[in-house]
Order: structure tokens, then C-alpha cells, then sequence
DNA sequence: AGCACGCCGACT
DNA sequence: GTCGGCGTGCTC
């Protein structure tokens, strides 16, 4: 028997391809293999390219026969150690995604494309041998040396950036650097510095508040939900968790929602911890800023991180908390590529490192209401506004037979007008952005609609633009009909941007502020579009979903919401559950200061039953009965639910597709009261982008019995050969559209 | 996904 | 004669 002296070593490789697989790779030539820890980034030849892959695993042999070695080591140390890339499998498995793609959606685009991670390596001062050995007392004739000499004695190294912030100039430096007392060395990326804030002192708990606090155990795993009314002080109970685990040495991570993450919410965080170092995660930041910001996630520097949905995929190597803001918003499931809810991962990341997960709502989402109510999760609640705030009163405003100006009811204005002039702030919600959402010939019925998807153009008259707000298909407005020329078109329904001019002309005298995705491309114009309502002034904001978020507006003292019917007869089983969410963020915002609020809901079905229960019993009886119906239907959250999606240019190959892709479910589980089929049906917004969408609905009597059968039906399509179809398979699927 | 290889139409 | 259209095969 033939010994080897050398033993071979086998990477495995998580590669950015569609392909559900690892690849197999010999080391980089040239390189000692002892050099290699999973976790670090390689350069590799893969189909004549180079790809940037993530080495997973090593191994001792491979199946295939012929293979290649990598081509270049890019991290001198792992980025993801192995609980980080457990996790990231996890998720590839449990989502049926192909696994370079998960760890491609875990890194920052541009240690996506292999920039070296020291590119962001921090220069940190520190005190030579020489400077070690001085009093604290030596430099008395430069005190600002002596001061920054003695930080250095007391705290030990110091990041470039640190000093920066505390004003130590880089003369004084240089100063000790000539004296030989200091040296630059090379080390951690520390987060980029954020807006500086005032140091605030933390505010007193009322009783609920304390209990909370009292009950949550940071020591071991527990996920917990609290469910705290608007402005019961859910945020202060984040700060306290964070607060908790800094004492213990570990790191806090709190998700909030796409559009929650703005410079006010990130000044008040630094506002309670100026000494420690954060980290923010979001889609404003530029490609650097955000790999520096993961950097220092990753490599333990940052002490808390606070970021939306995809911060759930970054390593942190001492974390000891994880919370979720609005654990409801839609914007935690990813909708495309790797389809995850960074909800659902914070929980599985918690247990999986044994720390607690605290998911927030004052409107739970009806499966973390389900998980709390089985008793999976512990259940906190918090019923008392903070300071003397009271609960606002609803009033219905029937709309059916009613004249109404540009969607608004004369008793509404009348209100809006009174408020206004009693020197308070109205909001007015709209959940439609543009002037109209259809424009339509009154002499030959034409009406217009977007060329790529199934969908009427919305009218924006300010830019004069038809838009889809599907697609970005955009085409200036007509005044004439392309069809028969008649100059009798209308604009129907009505918009943001249409109420806007009502209010303006009505309310001439106060201030009129719209915040939609057109007039508030980013946070900062959101913090500054709002900073005159904030300043207490009455005026007039009128908005969508955009305005339903967590902003602290004291002097809104009356709430409208132009239209309340939208979610009540969708064909989506989840709009009825949205809407309640939405209603009750939106009536949130009334009477958050002292003043007491009132909110009008402008309905054409008063009597609908889901909306009299949601609007006199409140969010938590209609969650409950929602769940209720869930049950009968046989729908999650109670059971397990996942979609087949296809979709292509031609309708017939994604039906057939889906269908083929049934038969072939159906041939390894039958249809059983356990476990059922529907469709393929097409998708509530059938055509986007020029393709038709549908879907096969799997449900199940649980995700075990979900699992084995959609692994099989992917091994199955990736199989299949029609280049112009796109699949994928959206586990827990969010939306039917 | 993206890049190679391969087989049929309108161009210098 | 070939430049290039995109169908399909494969990626360690």
C-alpha cells in the first residue's frame, strides 16, 4: 500500500450561479493549503469566467474527476466563521435556493466582486515602547499631546477614526509621532461615523414598560412577541435589550423596515449609546460605506447594528440579541432571487446562537400572532400610551351615496377645516400615488394601459407622464384619444398627487406636504419634507404607506383615510390582514402628544363586517378572527405554504410548465386532506415586464411534509430546457401577485 | 446566469 | 465567400 506523504485537500465552494449545488476545486496553485480556512473568498475559473466563490467546506475527495485548481486567495482570515455559514446552508435549504447565490446575497456588492476586505482596514495609534514607558504627567508644556498621550495610556489603541471624532488634530499627532512616543498600525474597519447626535439620558419606565423588561431573559434562547400599541414605547424596551447585552460584551442586531431606517431613527440610537460604535445597514449607502459598515459587523468592531432586511445574513461573532421593529412590514421577505423573511431568519439566527429575539407590532403579523398564541413564542404586551397620550376615537364616514368632492366627503373637509383652523396638524391617507389611476376616453372606451404588463397606466399630471407603476414603462400624457381622437378623456379615480391640488386650493392659507415615492426619492428628503410638520405648525400631510410609519408627529390631531375598502375584497387571502395593519398604523398616528385624536374612515361598505370588527373591537380581535378563517381555509399561517412560480414571454410554456411540474409532485405525494394542490393559476397581476406569471399553491399540514417534495421538484426543473422560462420556489410566498 | 460552440440568413 | 443571429449545453 502506497502512502501518501502529502494529504490532498478538496474546497468547496459556494459559486454566484443559479445551480443549487457546491463546486469542487483543487487549491490555488502555488499556495500551502494550510493557508486556507473555510469561510475566506477565492478567485475561480468557472465555464471560462472568474467568479468571486466562498469556500464552505474542505474535503478530503471529490466525485468528479477532473478538477481545477482556484485561481487566487482573496481574504487573509475566513469572513464567514462556522456558525455564519451553517446558517447561510440553512437558508439555501430551507429556501431551495441555490446556495452561491445565499452566500452572494450575504456580502456587500463590492466584497461581492473581490475587493480585498484591508481596504477598509482602520489605522489605529498606538504608543510605542517608548511612549509606554512615560508618566502620565511627561508633556506638560503641550498639553493637547499630553492629553491625547494619556487617552492612549488609559484606553490603549485608538481608531484614526475615533480620534478624528474627538478633535485630536493630525498636527498633535504627527507631534508624537516625531518623538517616536507613537505608530500608525494597521487594523479592524470600524463602522463610518455617523451624524453626530447629543448624548440623551434614558427616560423612565412606566409600569408595563419595566414588566417587560423584567420578563425577558437575555441569558438563553427565547423569541418573544411584543405587542405594544402605537406610541406604548416599544423603542425605549430596544434600547434597554440593547443596553443589556453592551454590559454583557455582545452585540445587539435590530431589523427595521425598508423605509423605517432614517437619519432620525439613526440619530436617536446614538443619542443613547455615544461611546459605542454602530453600524448601519441600508440601501442609501454607497457601495464602500456598506462594506465598511459589514466589516465592522462582521469583525466584531461594531457594537450594535441596526439595518433592514438583508443585515439578518451579516456574521456577528458576539451577538446577543436580535430584535425586529414592525415585525409585520412586507418589506423583511425578499421578493425576488433568494426569497427569505429576514423575520423567520431572525428567529431561526436566535436559536441557532442561543440569544433572545424580540419581535415588535403594534399590528402582529397573523403568523407571529399564531407562534404566540400556541404558546411557541412568550407573549408580551404593552396597552398604555406613554405620557398622557389617549387612544383616538373612530368615526366611519359612509361614502356610498354621498357627493364627494375628489374622493373626500363634505362632513371630512369640513373637519380637516376646523382642525386646521384650531391651529393642529391633519394627515390625510391615500394608498395611491399619481393623479388618477386610469385615463379613459368618454366616446370610444379607451382606456390606458401598459404594453408590458396587465395593468392600467397611472396618470402623473405634474410630468405630464403616463406611468405603469408595475414596470418603468413611461409615456408623456394625451389630451386627445389615440384611438379616436376624441378630446373628451377622463382622468378616473383619484391619487395622491389629485388630492393634493383639492387640498391645496381648499386649505390655501396652511401648508400642504406630500410624501409618496415621488416627491421623497430619499430618507433625507422624507426627514426634511416632515421637518415643518414636526416644528408644530398646522398644516395639512397627505400621503401613502409612506406616512403610516413610526414618524412622531404630536400636533396630528386628526387622521383621514380616504379609502379603507381596498383590501376588503381582494383575490390576495392576505389583503384583508394588510389592511387592518395599515389602518391601525395610520390611525396610530392620531393624538400621539397630549391632544386627544380622532380619526375618519371613509368607507363605501360600513357595515362590512371585517371592517366593523377591526374598527370597534380593534387589531387584536380582527387578528384573531382572521386566524380563525385561516384555519377553515386551510391557509398559513396555520398550515404550511409554498409556490411554484413560473413565468415567460409565452403563456402557454409557463402554464405547461407548472403544470408538468404538479403531475410530477403529485407522482411522489398525492393530494391528501394533508397535503394539497391548486393551479397553476395565473398571478393576480398576471403580465409584468412582458411576462405572464403563475403559480402552483402547495399547502401542507406542515413545512416537513413541504420540504422533501419541493427539493425534488427543483433537482426536477433545473432539468427542464426552455432558456426563456424563469422558475423559482417561494417558500412561506407573501404575495399571490 | 453567462459563456462557448454550432448551424443558417444578408452583407462587403 | 463570412459576420453574426440566438438555440442548447455545460459549468467542479
Amino acid at each position: 500500500m502506497q502512502q501518501t506523504v502529502e494529504q490532498k485537500v478538496i474546497l468547496r465552494l459556494a459559486v454566484p450561479v443559479p445551480l443549487r449545488r457546491l463546486f469542487d476545486y483543487l487549491p490555488p496553485e502555488g499556495l500551502d493549503p494550510t493557508e486556507l480556512q473555510s469561510g475566506q473568498r477565492l478567485w475561480v475559473p468557472f465555464a471560462g469566467r472568474k467568479l468571486v466563490a466562498v469556500l464552505v467546506d474542505m474535503v478530503r475527495e471529490s466525485p468528479h474527476a477532473k478538477l481545477k485548481p482556484a485561481e487566487a486567495l482573496i481574504d487573509g482570515s475566513a469572513l464567514f466563521a462556522e456558525r455564519d455559514r451553517k446558517f447561510l446552508n440553512w437558508i439555501a435549504d430551507y429556501y431551495q435556493a441555490p446556495v452561491g447565490e445565499v452566500y452572494a446575497a450575504a456580502l456587500p456588492a463590492a466584497l461581492r466582486k473581490g475587493k480585498p476586505a484591508d481596504h477598509w482596514a482602520e489605522q489605529w495609534l498606538r504608543l510605542t515602547t517608548e511612549g509606554k514607558g512615560l508618566p502620565e504627567s511627561a508633556l506638560a508644556r503641550a498639553p493637547k499631546q499630553q492629553a491625547l498621550l494619556q487617552q492612549l495610556l488609559r484606553g490603549g489603541e485608538q481608531s484614526r477614526t475615533h480620534l478624528k471624532a474627538q478633535g485630536h488634530t493630525p498636527a498633535v499627532i504627527r507631534a508624537l509621532q516625531e518623538r517616536h512616543l507613537v505608530e500608525w498600525v494597521s487594523g479592524p474597519t470600524v463602522p463610518p461615523p455617523l451624524p453626530a447626535a447629543e448624548a440623551t439620558v434614558p427616560p423612565s419606565l412606566n409600569s408595563e414598560q419595566q414588566q417587560v423588561l423584567d420578563t425577558l431573559e437575555c441569558s438563553h434562547f427565547s423569541a418573544t412577541l411584543l405587542e405594544g400599541t402605537t406610541g406604548s414605547g416599544k423603542t425605549e424596551i430596544y434600547l434597554r435589550l440593547i443596553e443589556r447585552v453592551l454590559a454583557e460584551g455582545r452585540q445587539a442586531l435590530l431589523l427595521v423596515p425598508e423605509i423605517g431606517l432614517t437619519p432620525q431613527t439613526l440619530r436617536r440610537i446614538a443619542a443613547r449609546f455615544p461611546e459605542r460604535s454602530i453600524a448601519a445597514l441600508h440601501s442609501g449607502l454607497g457601495e464602500g460605506e456598506r462594506a465598511q459598515s459589514w466589516l465592522a459587523a462582521a469583525g466584531g468592531q461594531a457594537d450594535i447594528v441596526i439595518g433592514t432586511r438583508s443585515a439578518i445574513m451579516t456574521p456577528l461573532p458576539r451577538l446577543g440579541v436580535v430584535m425586529v421593529d414592525e415585525e409585520h412590514d412586507a418589506s423583511f421577505k425578499q421578493q425576488d432571487g433568494v426569497r427569505y423573511s429576514a423575520r423567520d431568519l431572525a428567529v431561526v439566527l436566535a436559536r441557532n446562537s442561543d440569544v433572545p429575539v424580540l419581535l415588535g407590532s403594534a399590528t402582529p403579523s397573523l403568523e407571529t400572532l399564531h407562534n404566540a398564541l400556541s404558546g411557541r413564542y412568550q407573549h408580551l404586551r404593552m396597552r398604555q400610551r406613554a405620557g398622557d397620550a389617549r387612544p383616538p376615537q373612530i368615526h366611519v364616514v359612509p361614502t356610498l351615496r354621498e357627493p364627494l368632492e375628489e374622493g373626500f366627503a363634505p362632513q371630512v373637509l369640513r373637519h380637516i377645516g376646523d382642525t386646521l383652523a384650531r391651529g393642529e396638524q391633519v394627515l390625510v391617507f391615500i394608498n395611491r400615488r399619481g393623479f388618477a389611476p386610469a385615463l379613459n376616453c368618454d366616446d370610444c372606451g379607451w382606456i390606458a394601459d401598459c404594453p408590458h404588463c396587465s395593468s392600467k397606466l397611472t396618470m402623473h399630471r405634474r410630468q405630464r407622464q403616463l406611468r405603469c407603476h408595475h414596470c418603468d414603462y413611461r409615456r408623456p400624457l394625451v389630451d386627445s384619444c389615440p384611438q379616436c381622437h376624441s378630446r373628451s378623456i377622463s382622468a378616473l379615480g383619484g391619487g395622491t398627487e389629485r388630492s393634493e391640488e383639492l387640498l391645496v386650493r381648499r386649505f390655501a392659507d396652511y401648508p400642504v406636504i406630500r410624501v409618496d415615492r415621488d416627491t421623497t426619492a430619499t430618507k433625507q428628503a422624507l426627514d426634511r419634507l416632515l421637518a415643518p410638520a414636526r416644528d408644530g405648525e398646522p398644516c395639512l400631510l397627505l400621503g401613502t404607506q409612506m406616512l403610516a410609519k413610526g414618524h412622531h408627529l404630536p400636533r396630528v390631531t386628526l387622521v383621514v383615510i380616504q379609502d379603507a375598502d381596498g383590501g376588503l375584497f381582494s383575490a390576495d387571502f392576505r389583503a384583508p390582514e394588510r389592511t387592518g395593519q395599515l389602518l391601525e398604523q395610520v390611525a396610530g398616528r392620531a393624538g400621539r402628544g397630549s391632544l386627544s385624536g380622532r380619526v375618519l374612515v371613509q368607507s363605501r361598505f360600513p357595515e362590512h363586517p371585517l371592517l366593523q370588527m377591526l374598527l370597534e373591537k380593534g387589531y387584536g380581535t380582527f387578528a384573531r378572527q382572521l386566524l380563525r378563517d385561516r384555519a377553515v381555509a386551510q391557509l398559513p399561517p396555520i398550515h404550511a405554504m409554498a409556490l411554484v412560480r413560473a413565468e415567460c414571454e409565452e403563456p402557454a410554456w409557463a402554464e405547461e410548465f407548472l403544470q408538468n411540474a404538479r403531475l410530477f409532485m403529485q407522482s411522489l405525494v398525492p393530494p391528501s386532506p394533508e397535503l394539497q394542490y391548486l393551479g397553476p393559476v395565473p398571478a393576480l397581476l398576471e403580465r409584468k415586464s412582458g411576462r405572464y406569471r403563475f403559480y402552483v399553491q402547495v399547502t401542507a399540514q406542515n413545512r416537513a411534509q413541504l420540504q422533501p417534495l419541493l427539493a425534488r421538484v427543483c433537482a426536477w426543473a433545473e432539468g427542464n430546457k426552455n432558456r426563456r422560462l424563469r422558475w423559482a420556489v417561494d417558500m412561506d410566498a407573501q404575495e399571490l401577485s
